[in-house]
DNA sequence: AAGTGGTCTAGACCACGTC
DNA sequence: ACGTGGTCTAGACCACTTT
């Protein structure tokens, strides 16, 4: 079961991508149990040790949730526990009410240098942009760009989007199979032009936090840039250090 | 060894506790080996495994290092592994150098209403304030205002400051034993005012990155905090979310 | 009572670094 | 050759949830 030194990747790891591969295929959906950590080391002929470090890592990397007692869980953005889990906007006060996303325009178009580079398509390739407005507690603080590959976004209009709920992750999860593992976001400070900052209520030349984020899904596909200019005069980026 | 269920805290747990503890006296010095899994198993008369997984947990804290075949070493902001390791602002281009600390002014103050509730000292507690500029390749992209505890930070000078060439944590690392495990940082967009603009050699109300940091020491005890004011136009502040 | 993840142990062997 | 951390196994028992 042991392979030779050179690039050697420990029998754990092998499994992790295993179930990994699993989870691409939609062998479980998000949200369901996958299945215990005594049947997959049947199945894949391993101890229970092993699969549990395999699943350890995927816990620490939020693709799974385990809870004891109840079983191991895919993760899914339309779990409360995980929504709205890549924004770090905080509101001054403690106040921890969740943002409403409001879309603006949803349009076609060809993916030009900097959209093609980003989301790894060929330049000029049919690409989906949405433009849309987050507000907390009906006070519009966020105004986001955001460039999808149309590719495996067909179907998205901006009555799909008005027409949900939830949170745009939540959305790509259910409607198109996506799911979003991490993200990197550059953070840079800006001055808002003339629409931004009447989308957002405040004088032109206000400083605002340029957010621009790549999403990336399993395999470290990007799958989503998105460009998102912050109001902070009441809420701040909050961002832990360790 | 093992205690009854309510409030039940794991073994590993506690013996990471335990090993927190012996850092926190200093028994063994940052960049220094800690004793190896086998001894420390007999020290505390638990096995090697159960040591593993409290230095695991440690690890990934960044409390200390792993190198296989070396041993674990108390982690240190000497190390060139970790210095600057706070810093998340990254030139456009991904020219990774450093960038050199130049100390402007040191002097003592008493704590205000803010430095007091974000250093957890009485207001009018000694305090030292710093200002400094962070330089990349001799351009100046960051005016940092630091406050400290006067009463850990007794004999900071200015000449101290600018006659030590590593970064400031490695300085009170080195001078005041003090070691910064984790901060938080709460980021907004604010307007260059203008002494920060001559300082940063832009126009006044250049939009600037306002970066918060509180940064704690073992047994999450606050021991700095400081405002940072970036010039994000040939650089950006990076952050991964997962 | 049964099933799940969580902890703990003991022992074997591997990969890496140093002597 | 030796000591270190890294992997893997097998089995026992604990804590939590559901039946």
């Amino acid at each position: 079961m042991r392979q030779e030194s050179p690039t050697f990747s420990p029998l754990y790891r092998q499994i992790k991508n295993l179930i990994i591969q699993a989870l691409e295929a939609g062998e479980w959906r998000p949200g369901q149990a996958i299945p215990s950590e005594q049947e997959l080391a049947l199945r894949f002929n391993v101890s229970q040790g092993t699969v549990r470090k395999a699943i350890d890592e995927m816990a620490g990397e939020n693709m799974v949730v385990r809870k004891q007692g109840k079983g191991t869980f895919v993760a899914s953005h339309n779990d409360p526990r995980s929504l709205f889990r890549f924004l770090r906007l905080v509101p001054n006060d403690g106040d921890l009410s969740h943002p409403d996303s409001v879309p603006l325009e949803c349009w076609k178009a060809k993916a030009g240098h900097e959209a093609s580079r980003m989301l790894g398509v060929d330049p000029g390739a049919p690409i989906i942009i949405v433009r849309r407005l987050l507000k907390f507690s009906g006070v519009p603080v966020v105004v986001d760009e955001i460039y999808l590959p149309g590719e495996i976004f067909q179907g998205l209009s901006l009555e799909l989007l008005q027409s949900w709920s939830g949170s745009l992750y939540s959305l790509f999860e259910s409607r198109f199979g996506l799911r979003m593992i991490r993200a990197q976001e550059r953070i840079r400070a800006v001055a808002a032009d003339r629409t931004t900052a009447e989308m957002l209520r405040v004088g032109e030349s206000t400083p605002l936090l340029s957010v621009e984020r790549v999403t990336y899904t399993y395999g470290d596909k990007p799958v989503e840039w998105r460009r998102g200019l912050y109001l902070t005069a009441n809420h701040f980026y909050l961002n832990e250090l360790s």
